[in-house]
DNA sequence: TATTGTTATACTCTATAACTATA
DNA sequence: TATAGTTATAGAGTATAACAATA
């Protein structure tokens, strides 16, 4: 059945709201919300989120190229070459030579920048699990599970 | 218990991984696939995401004014100014001066722009329609459930 | 005084594409 | 030839802040 409150824009099919719709919508207003809170949060550190999420990654995978970083993040290889310029400016990120092939630079913290993100990582995420705190342990494993199917079903891009 | 294989990280806290955390970067994840993709089509109609969210959010609620607006899209009104600028280069949207309120403008899609979101917002719902089918439909409805809870829980921003 | 909208400034991010140096 | 990285270009989005007109 049509809704009789709006019956052009439901005729056109502009008007349908299934629940992957709604999800779809909540979803990106959760992410936009959560994440303008994290800039605010990361802009007393003088770092962008893309400039925060480099450096997480970094923790735990030194080492990486700047191609291996473009899959990562999904932006282009161009993007890296000045998000790693800006920090490594900053002093929190070093371009080290591959010896086994000389196109590639290993990344890697300076002891600066692995003493920031030690510092930042711990705040951001009592920040995400207080904001996450509208839903249970129970429901957050549910979401998790959802999401991450979700995420795999999505491919690499 | 620690985990021995990262016994350094792990003490520190920058290791842990609980369901919130997994939870928080999947949806990133998937927001930020989806998003490219939509961008991509979305750049055939020479649309941005931000300008089609509006176009989007006018066909429902004509007659806004640019600080409502603003606070929709949880960005502040000088960037609204700019985009509505560029939306009514492209003969997509209007100011009109509201008669009641001489400071507000009043925004409402040209025939031009009715008809181009028309046109495109059917084509984006497939696509995320498509792209949630990861999940069946009982699983959307449950994911439509937590995010609907968490977004409201988030508050306006 | 407070609010709506505009303007100016500055920065980051993003895509595209041409270029280099290696492989 | 293909790949890693760099550089150049261009555009959009964002925040901040100062300003004008109106409430």
């Amino acid at each position: 059945m049509l809704n009789k409150e709006a019956p052009i824009l439901e005729a056109s099919g502009v008007g349908l709201r299934d629940a992957a719709m709604l999800a779809w919508l909540h979803m990106m207003r959760c992410v936009l919300k959560i994440q303008r809170r994290e800039a605010n949060t990361l802009a007393r550190y003088n770092l962008t989120l893309p400039q925060f999420e480099v450096l997480s990654h970094l923790l735990v995978t030194e080492g990486t190229t700047q191609q291996m970083l473009a899959d990562h993040l999904l932006v282009t290889k161009g993007n890296v070459c000045g998000l790693i310029d800006r920090l490594a400016e900053q002093g929190l990120v070093e371009r080290q030579a591959d010896p086994d092939d000389r196109r590639a630079n290993r990344l890697y913290l300076t002891p600066a920048g692995r003493d920031l993100i030690i510092q930042v990582l711990p705040t951001q995420r009592a920040m995400i699990r207080d904001l996450l705190g509208a839903l249970n342990v129970e429901e957050q494993r549910t979401l998790l599970t959802l999401l991450g199917r979700l995420d795999r079903g999505l491919g690499p891009l």
